[in-house]
DNA sequence: AATAACATGGCAACAATTTATCAAGTCTCA
DNA sequence: TGAGACTTGATAAATTGTTGCCATGTTATT
C-alpha cells in the first residue's frame, strides 16, 4: 500500500503539503492541490486509518452493543444507526451482550479498548450505577431505550409506558375486561415500563389487575406459546391477550390456533413493536408501532453532533409509540 | 489511559519485559510476570489496540459486507459470524451494499482502508472479475453464498439449485403440475440457481416450464403480493406456488387470504430460507431450510484458520438445504 | 520599492506498540 | 569452578501518519 511519502515524492511536493491537502486546513494553491490529488489517484493511495487514529487520537468508529444480532427489533435499530453514520464516513463496531451482566460489561470494555470515539448501548442487565460510572470515563456513552436521569442528555428513549397504555386501552375500548398479559423479563426496563402502562390503563378503566392473568415470558415466540398454554391449562377466563412484544404475540397466536381458537373472535391479541412480519401474520397483528429505526438514526445524529462537532443537527430524545389497529383484535362479542 | 511505559515503571521492569508478558512469546519468570500483571491491574492498563495494530500490522478485525442490516436472513448470518469471531477475540466491522454495484464497491474499499485482516462478503451486484481482481490484493477475501470457481477455496456456499429442486419436487410429489414460480432478482446468484433447481425438477417430472407462470419479485413481502396479484389478474390456472424466499411467500399468503383463498386447499405455497417467522405464519410455511447461521460460523472459522493460523478447525465449504414440510402445502385435491 | 500576505519546504516531535539484537546478570549442575 | 541455559535490560528501528514551527520563496498591494 502506498504511503504519504510516496505521494509526496510522486507529486514533487513536501510531506507537509500532502497533509495540508488531505486535511483541508491551510490554503494550498489549486495547482499544487491537483498535483497531489493526481498522485494519490495514480498510486491508489488510501490513508492508513490506523496511523491516522494513532496520531489524531480519533478512530472514526462508533461502538454498538445490542442484546442480539438476530431478531427484527435490533436489526432495524442497527440499520438506522449504520446508515446515518456511514453517510458521515464513520463506521460501526458491533458487539452483543445477550442481556447478561458480565457479557454486557465485557462487550463494553471491548469497545472501549478498541478506542471507539463513542459507544451506543442497548443494555439491559447492567446497573444504572455502572452506567453512570462508565460515562465518567473518556469515552462518551449513549443509551438506547433506557432512561437514566443523570445521563438524560445521552438517552434516546421510547415512552414504553405510553405504549403499554395504548395497547391495553385499545382492548378496553373494544369492551374487553378479562385481559391476560404476557410480560417481558422484568429486569429489562422496556418490559417493566410496558407493564406499568398496562396497569395504568386498567386502573383508569376501573379494571383490577389480576396477577393470575399475568405471565412473564422471554420475548421470544416460544415464550408466547408457553404463556398462553399456562393460561389455558389453568382454565382461566379471558377474552383478550396483550403481549409485551410481537414475537410473543405470534407464538401465542400459533398456539391459540392450534388449540381451536378462532382469532380474533375467540381471543383478541395485541403485540408491541410493529416488526415487519406483524403485518403478515394471520390475522394481521394489532400492535404498537415502535419507531426503533428512527431512534437508531437519532442516536447516530446525537453522536455526530456531540462527538464529531456536526452542528446543524436537530435532536429529539423522546419518541412516542402509536397504535396500529389491525385484525388480531376485535370488539368483544357478548 | 495508562501506557506500557507506566506499567514498566510501576513494575520496576523494562519495557521489553512488559511486552514479553503480554505476548507470551519468550519465557519470563513467574515472579516477574506477576509483578507486571499486578502493575497492569493497578493502573487499569488496556493495551492501545490502535498502536498494536500499527506496529504489528494486524487489526484483529474482520470486515463484513451484507446487502441489508435488517431482514432475518442477514441477521442470522451475522450472528453466526460474530459469535465465532468474538470468542476468538476478534471483532467485526459491518457495512452494507444494498445490492448495488457502486455501493458494494464503496463498502469493500471502506473495509480495506480500515485495514481489516480479512473481509467476508455477501455481494450480489459486483462482477466475478472484480472479485477475482480484489482477491489478488493484500486483504484476504471470503464469499458467502456465492461460488466463484477461481476463488473456490474462499467460498462458503449453499447448493441453491438443490434447494430449488427440493422445493418444487415436494410440490410435484403432492400431485401438483400447474405450478407458479416467484423468482428473486436474477442478477443475484442465489435467485438464479434456485430457479435452475425449479426447472430441473419440472423437467425430471416431465412438466413443461411455463413462462407465463413465472414472475420476478424483489425478495420482499410486497414483491410476493404483487406477483400473486399478477398471476390472478392474468386469470392463470395454477394449484401451487413456489417462492424463492420466505418473505415473498408470506406476502403471497397474505394476498391469497385477502382474496378468498383457503390455504392450503385452494393453493399450496412453498418458501425458501426457513427464517424464524416461517414457522409462525398461518398456515405454517413449508420451506427449504437454509443453514445460514452455520454458514456464517463456518466463514468465521475459515478466516480463523487461514488468517489467524488457528490450525485445528475443520472446514466445510458446502452446505445442503433440506425440505421443511409444514402446512402451507398439501396434496392436490382433484 | 517596501511591505504584507500567502504558499511551500524542511524538520522534528509525537502517538503506543512490536520486534530484534546484544550485553549482562543469575542460576543450575556436573 | 566453569560451562551452558535462562532471564532481563537497554536500546533502537519500524509502523504511518498528524501537527506545529520557522525559514524561505513567491506574489500582490500600495
Amino acid at each position: 500500500m502506498a504511503t504519504i511519502y510516496q505521494v509526496s515524492e510522486l507529486a514533487g511536493v513536501s510531506l507537509a503539503t500532502v497533509s495540508r491537502v488531505m486535511n483541508k486546513n491551510t490554503r494550498v494553491s489549486d495547482k499544487t492541490k491537483q498535483k497531489v490529488l493526481d498522485a494519490m489517484e495514480q498510486l491508489g493511495y488510501k490513508p492508513n486509518s490506523i496511523a491516522q487514529s494513532l496520531a489524531s487520537n480519533c478512530t472514526n468508529s462508533v461502538g454498538i452493543l445490542v442484546s442480539e444480532l438476530h431478531g427484527p427489533f435490533f436489526a432495524q435499530m442497527m440499520a438506522g444507526i449504520e446508515s446515518e453514520l456511514r453517510a458521515a464516513g464513520k463506521h460501526v463496531i458491533i458487539t452483543t451482550g445477550h442481556s447478561e451482566e458480565d457479557k454486557e460489561q465485557e462487550g463494553i470494555e471491548f469497545l472501549i479498548s478498541r478506542r471507539c470515539d463513542a459507544i451506543i448501548l442497548h443494555v439491559e442487565a447492567v446497573s444504572d450505577d455502572y452506567l453512570i460510572k462508565l460515562s465518567e470515563g473518556s469515552t462518551p456513552v449513549y443509551l438506547m431505550s433506557r432512561y437514566v436521569e443523570q445521563l438524560k442528555d445521552n438517552c434516546i428513549s421510547l415512552d414504553n409506558q405510553l405504549g403499554g397504555y395504548l395497547a391495553t386501552k385499545s382492548i378496553l375500548n373494544q369492551g374487553h375486561t378479562q385481559i391476560a398479559y404476557i410480560a417481558g423479563p422484568q429486569f429489562k426496563a422496556d418490559a417493566f415500563n410496558r407493564l406499568e402502562g398496562h396497569k395504568q390503563a386498567l386502573t383508569e378503566a376501573g379494571v383490577k389487575f389480576d396477577p393470575a392473568l399475568y405471565y412473564i415470558g422471554d420475548f421470544n415466540e416460544t415464550g408466547g406459546s408457553k404463556a398462553l398454554k399456562h393460561f389455558i391449562d389453568e382454565k382461566l377466563s379471558f377474552t383478550a391477550l396483550v403481549c409485551a412484544n410481537d414475537e410473543m404475540a405470534s407464538g401465542a397466536m400459533k398456539y391459540a390456533r392450534e388449540h381451536g381458537y378462532n382469532l380474533p373472535n375467540d381471543l383478541s391479541i395485541v403485540g408491541f413493536d410493529n416488526v415487519i412480519f406483524a403485518n403478515y401474520l394471520y390475522p394481521t397483528l394489532t400492535t404498537i408501532d415502535n419507531p426503533v429505526g428512527n431512534m437508531g438514526e437519532m442516536a447516530a445524529k446525537l453522536v455526530l453532533k456531540d462527538v464529531y462537532q456536526n452542528k446543524n443537527l436537530v435532536i429529539n430524545r423522546f419518541f412516542e409509540p402509536t397504535l396500529m389497529q389491525r385484525d388480531s383484535s376485535a370488539p368483544l362479542i357478548k
